[in-house]
DNA sequence: GTGGTCTAGACCACC
DNA sequence: GTGGTCTAGACCACG
């Protein structure tokens, strides 16, 4: 379900996180859900337990997951503001990208008609 | 001129290839003109002149600039064809962010209406 | 295995540029193989690391070999194609040596009756 | 009549050499034909005199031209073996072209019957 | 003075 | 251990 780029800059561990709070933030991670397990999702991407290691240590102080030992790792209760975190982050991107390409020499009206 | 950001994790090269790509783009730098010198633009930033090769070499290779042994370094002469370059790439790219935020569940008419 | 000739006007980096792809094409090195490390390949050919980096980075423009950060380097899966690019590219210098030769005025019969 | 080539790997003054050489060859510049003065030259081709004197001095080595202080430079008069040399040489690069492409896995026969 | 090449070696993140 | 980046500095040919 993840998919890694190893060509990316973006360090495998990072590039994991982003793909769980995706998937959290569209739903597909469900809140109280059970994770899979830091080495069953290692076999399962082919890459180092202690990569997941990473990213579910980021993932928690985030807050996105919570880890109770000897039971498991489980998604938080928070998504609905991850979600609209995630929306104006996204909305924020956008408008920098504009901000660049005015400087190219197109008008704003120009650009979100392209966009239509 | 050109501002480097040593926390970025873009390196100081690619940094230097944006800025010029940029500077061409805005016609800042225009065609024909003779580019610093390598050991100078390295002076002026404070870096290694390999890492100015570097970027000159990138630049050559994307045909933005035109380097001629013992001569220097000139912009050329493909400038507009680089920046529609620039300008459509940027449109792509807002693109497919929107796609991602449709996903997250908010209407593609919603989020430009945020942008302007 | 590559061997080096320092009194040659091309520069080591482009020396192994070429036999990689000459290697390539002639199947001594294989689809997916995994190439000598940077380091591995300096310490054999007994030249600095960076230079067989250059080759590398060169040789991954070209589309030749592919590079995975932490992991390694490997021939992509295009070799075929190189190859058949490599051999029309030839066949094209020679017709224009051939040319060059005419003017010299010898016929092209001539000269191909040389060449058997 | 020159035509320089910048980005060429190959020197100015050897370029120089070589067209001056290719001229005598073809029949351009004909036996004790008065050159055009270093200066003139220079200046004509947009380059250091000095550039040009350093070829004068190759091609007066070679027995290509000879120079008769005060009186000027003249093309020599053993134009014919330079004709038969060139075209030696040029059928001995074809076959090295040739060997390396059979090394590729494509058949003598094959290479030839695409030159005719 | 200019670019081209190469060396030696360092530090980094990642795995 | 692997590649990625950068520095410091050297030597070269060319013009």
């Amino acid at each position: 379900m993840i998919n890694l780029d190893y060509k990316d800059r973006m360090p495998i561990y990072e590039q994991i996180v982003r793909e769980i709070e995706r998937f959290v933030a569209l739903g597909v991670y469900e809140e109280n859900m059970k994770m899979p397990s830091i080495r069953q999702m290692a076999i399962e991407l082919g890459i180092n337990p202690n990569t997941v290691k990473k990213a579910y240590t980021i993932l928690e102080n985030k807050g996105v997951i919570s880890t109770i030992s000897t039971k498991g790792t489980f998604i938080s209760n928070n998504t609905k503001s991850v979600v609209n975190d995630k929306i104006n982050n996204g909305i924020i991107e956008i408008k920098q990208k504009i901000e660049e390409l005015e400087k190219l020499g197109i008008s704003r009206k120009d650009i979100i008609d392209r966009l239509k």
